[in-house]
DNA sequence: TAGATTGTTAATCGATTAACAATC
DNA sequence: TAGATTGTTAATCGATTAACAATC
C-alpha cells in the first residue's frame, strides 16, 4: 500500500541504487540489514535511507532492521520491474545495435522486439536474432505489438521527427540517445541518455581536479 | 579570470546544456541572447541561468545580453574542451566498439587510440581503424602514450580489476558503463553511466504516468 | 526486559527564485 | 538619455540530516 504521490526525482534517481545493492546483498547470501549498514555500502546517510524508503511504505521493523529479500522484491516492484515491457530501436547504428543485444535488459523485462532504419542495405537482417524493419513501418508495427518503448539511437538531426512518429503511435515512453531536447506530450516519459554531455562533466572534473592538485603544490 | 571553486555538481551538470544550447544557437546564425531568452530554450528560469553563469565570470553586458559566441568559448574552455584527450577502451563488446567508433567523441578532442579485451579472437583485429591489444598490454600502453582516460565497457565482474589497472597505470579518468560501483583513489575521475538505472528509472516514470492517468479517470 | 533500530518530526543546509541597484 | 538586462544580494523553497519517541 504505497502512499506514493509526489515523489521527488532526487528519490526516484536513487531507487535503482538501492534496487543493485539489494540484489548483490542476496547474491551474497545476506538476508537481513539495518539502515547504518545499507549507508556503509551505498555511502548515503542512514537519515537519507530511512526517508526515501518511507515514502514508499514502512519496510522496516523496530529493532530488527530490514530484511533484504522483501525490500528488495518491494523497491522491483515500485521501479516496475516485476512486468514485462516491449521495446524497438530507432536507428540502426553502432549503438542500437549495442543496445538490442544488450542482454542484460532483457534480463529485468525489457524486450526488444525490432528495429527499424532507413538503410536498404540493413533492412531486411537480422542482427543477432532481432529483424531490422523499414523506418515506413514504424507506426504499423507499434500498434500491431503493443510496443511501449521506443529507444531513439539515430543522427541528431532525425530524432525529433522520430519522436513525433513514435507518439503518433502511441508509445508510453522514449529512451533517448540523441543530443536533443525532445518535445512530447506531457503524457509521454522521456528519459535521456546523453554521452556528450557525461563525456563534458567528466572532461570538467579532469580540469578541475587539475587546478585543485596545482593548488596545493604551489601552497608547498 | 574564472572565480571557480565550490562550484555545486548542480550547476556543473547543467553546463554541457549551455554548451550544446549555445552551438545551436551558433549554427542558427543568433549572436546575442539574453537570459530571458536562453530560459525560454533550456528551460532554466533566467536567474538561475545568470547565477550559474556568474560563478565562472561575469560574461555578460548589463542592457545588452551575451555575446552567444563568445560565451560559448568562455564555456567550453570552462568544460575543458578545448583541449584534446587520449582514450583507450576496455572490453570490446557491442558497447565497447559502439563507443569507439562513435565519431561525435572525437570531433570533441576525445581520441581513442586503442581497445582492449581479453578474448585472443579479437586480439590483433582493428575494428574501424582502431586496434585492439591484449589486456595484458594495457598498463604499457597508457604509460607508454600517455592515455589519460580510461573507458569501462567490460562486464561488472571484472569492472573493479580493471580500474585497479588504470589506475595503476596513471590514468587521470575514467568513463564507467559497467553496473557497478568503482573504488577509486580520490584524485582521479570517476563518470558513471549506468544505463540499467537509466532504464529502471524510465520504467517507474511509466508506472507513475499510469497510475496518475488512471487516478484522474476515476474522478470524472 | 534491555538493546537495537525503525518511522517520523524538527532543524539544518544548500539550491533555486525573486528583487533590485548598477550600468551598458 | 531612457530602456534593457546584467550581476548580486536577499528571500524562499526543497532536500538532507539530526534527533528521538515508538516498538520490535
Amino acid at each position: 500500500m504505497p502512499k506514493n504521490r509526489n515523489i521527488s526525482m532526487a528519490v526516484i534517481r536513487r531507487l535503482p541504487k538501492y534496487n543493485r545493492c539489494l540484489g548483490d546483498l542476496l547474491e551474497r547470501e545476506i538476508y537481513r540489514i539495518s539502515s547504518k549498514e545499507l549507508s556503509g555500502i551505498l555511502g548515503f546517510t542512514a537519515s537519507q535511507i530511512r526517508q526515501d524508503l518511507n515514502n514508499f511504505g514502512g519496510f522496516g521493523q523496530q529493532g530488527y532492521g530490514y530484511n533484504v529479500e522483501e525490500l528488495h522484491n518491494e523497491i522491483q516492484k515500485i521501479l516496475g520491474l516485476t512486468k514485462d515491457y516491449k521495446a524497438v530501436v530507432v536507428g540502426v547504428g553502432n549503438l542500437g545495435q549495442a543496445i538490442a543485444n544488450h542482454t542484460n535488459f532483457e534480463k529485468h523485462g525489457f524486450k526488444i522486439l525490432a528495429m527499424f532504419d532507413i538503410n536498404p542495405n540493413l533492412i531486411g537482417l537480422q542482427i543477432r536474432g532481432t529483424p531490422v524493419y523499414d523506418n515506413k513501418e514504424l507506426h504499423g508495427y507499434i500498434k500491431e505489438n503493443d510496443v511501449e518503448i521506443g529507444v531513439i539511437t539515430t543522427p541528431k538531426e532525425v530524432a525529433q521527427s522520430v519522436a513525433d512518429e513514435l507518439v503518433e503511435a502511441g508509445i508510453k515512453a522514449i529512451w533517448n540517445f540523441a543530443p536533443v531536447d525532445l518535445k512530447v506530450p506531457e503524457d509521454v516519459v522521456v528519459e535521456d541518455v546523453h554521452l556528450n554531455e557525461s563525456l563534458f562533466i567528466m572532461s570538467y572534473l579532469i580540469k578541475e581536479k587539475e587546478m585543485l592538485k596545482a593548488l596545493e603544490d604551489q601552497e608547498k
